[in-house]
DNA sequence: CTGTTAGCGCATTCAG
DNA sequence: CTGAATGCGCTAACAG
């Protein structure tokens, strides 16, 4: 495997003029170029990325952390990152944290070694100042609102999202209204639980206890939400969802152990994956894919424009009620 | 932000001396290495990732192809690779494919250009003779059955898979069986639609064409099967599905059109996706976790022994049959 | 146990 | 339009 060296002595010119022509640069002679062309060819030359990751500085390399990849409302936001990656020609370097705070700073310090150009961050398990700390080695934007005075995002507007399921489950006479949230002490739980309290408040009731589920993740853990509502003496008749994968599987346990949705418990979820559509779950719903898209975006311009000065910005995506049959 | 050699200047020792405490190497006096920790921490040195890969040859860093992120059954092998790969210190490089046999010898570039150290192909556009060009390059492990000679593979024994489920079927008294394939030309599609035809004329029954549906992707598609079964006039009593989520398409959908399942219509699904649990498919599944786990260890160890000779390989994972109510 | 030195392969001024 | 020379930051063989 020969290297640029051995192509600008075989092609009879110096290793400036191969270089220019693998990087398409103008002003090189018709002849020589198709010269170099040609040995490239003949002797399957191949560039060493590694050579010009060091000496450009830039991989075109993108890091993506995400809790787990094995969940519909991540990989679609990840099916919009790929998208818009795949179209300017950046690779994605796709970590699970497992919300693991040494995990999660593994990945941050890959920014600082140079091994990615830039970082979006759907999940975060570390403190805004441990982003901020990181955010000077390269540009990072995060897929959940966060307190930082100099990290970008762009998010769902988790209050918006819960007022107005609340509103909509209160419209349609429920009081007794519980919730499943995801981790607990995240961003977007906190506006969430905040929305829920505020409107219940609002009607008069008073948030019951044992009417709030946190840590719900996964599907199982949506068909355990439901083995415990059978147990409460005093069930809600309506139960908000943070996410559609774990409605579903409250939803499918709750029929199986007897109840019928929508007429003893209302059900509505928060995102848009297909599983809530296929059971025909009502949900407040933004646009994952979307999402995605603009997370690219935003960090692309950032890395493209390393040298500007850039101001915090915030992208907050608006959630619609898509009425189905759970509720 | 300095690099090795100041570092060392600061320290007063040689580059060498740090770079050997940098990476652990013993043979190092204590004093001067206390002394170099102290003086990186100071000056909160970092190592650049790319100048040790160009130095090295290595970069820790695997290549992943897969159709697309958004499907469950490629997540839950990802979710394995991931899995493995965060313990032996490795970084993914997730690259969706589409399918597009451009997109994806884009990816078996990164090899050659020393982007990746090694590459999983989940699934594969490109002929086995492109396959067999770069793995010269480096290591490669297919999720499919492939036709080289030197490409390792770990894969769901597609052919027995099918021949189960039919049997199954078949055994339940069912003679009128249709199916659903994925891509229609894939090794794996393949090897189920033989099991499926050498099956069904095993019990004196010619496959009829109207029964057939290939290229069957999404949970929409499965959906779609339903309306054009409905339209049969000699409608299959049952239905072999070659994922899960096609299966639960199909299965909503003709719920929703009126049919019974299993006494319309049996369907039986062939992965272990969350889905198919939830809705209570029968399947005959294999654990893709497991599978995206075998890969990473086939992949590491040749990556790892890159000087040893391999010869091929095949891990062929057994499926089980898992009865639950859609049969 | 340590330092010197020669690459690793390429991009990019700077002259011409 | 072209080439020589320098640097990117680190590893590792080698000599001591």
């Amino acid at each position: 495997m020969p290297n640029i060296k051995e192509i600008a002595k075989l092609a009879g010119v110096s290793v400036s003029t191969v270089s220019r022509v693998l990087n398409n640069h103008k002003y090189v002679n018709e002849q020589k170029r198709a010269k170099v062309l040609q040995i490239i060819e003949e002797h399957n030359y191949v560039q060493n990325s590694n050579a010009v990751h060091l000496s450009t500085g830039k991989t075109k390399v993108l890091g993506v952390t995400l809790p787990m990849v094995n969940n519909q409302y991540y990989s679609t936001i990840l099916e919009g990152i790929a998208a818009e990656a795949a179209h300017h020609d950046y690779k994605l370097m796709v970590c699970q944290t497992n919300n693991s705070l040494e995990h999660e700073r593994s990945i941050l310090q890959l920014l600082a070694n140079k091994k990615i150009d830039g970082l979006i961050m759907f999940s975060r398990a570390n403190s805004c100042d441990t982003l901020t700390e990181y955010a000077e080695y390269g540009p990072i934007i995060t897929c959940e609102a966060n307190d930082t005075t100099t990290v970008s995002s762009v998010h769902i507007d988790h209050y918006q999202t819960f007022l107005i399921g609340m509103e909509y489950l209160i419209q349609k006479g429920h009081r007794r209204i519980g919730y499943c949230l995801g981790r607990k002490n995240s961003f977007n739980s906190q506006h969430r639980k905040r929305a829920y309290e505020e409107k219940l408040r609002s009607v008069g009731m008073t948030p019951a206890p044992e009417w709030a589920f946190e840590d719900c993740v996964t599907i199982q853990d949506g068909m355990e939400v439901a083995s415990k509502l059978m147990q409460l003496e005093n069930r809600p008749t309506a139960m908000i969802v943070s996410c559609n994968h774990i409605a579903a599987g409250l939803y499918k346990e709750a029929s199986r152990l007897g109840l019928n949705i929508p007429q003893d418990i209302a059900i509505i979820g928060c995102d848009d994956q297909p599983i809530g559509e296929l059971l025909e779950i009502t949900t407040v719903s933004s646009s994952s894919n979307r999402m995605g898209r603009y997370a690219f975006e935003m960090l692309h311009e950032r890395i493209v424009n390393q040298g500007k000065v850039w101001e915090k910005e915030e992208q907050v995506l608006l959630p619609v009620l898509v009425e189905r049959n759970s509720t």
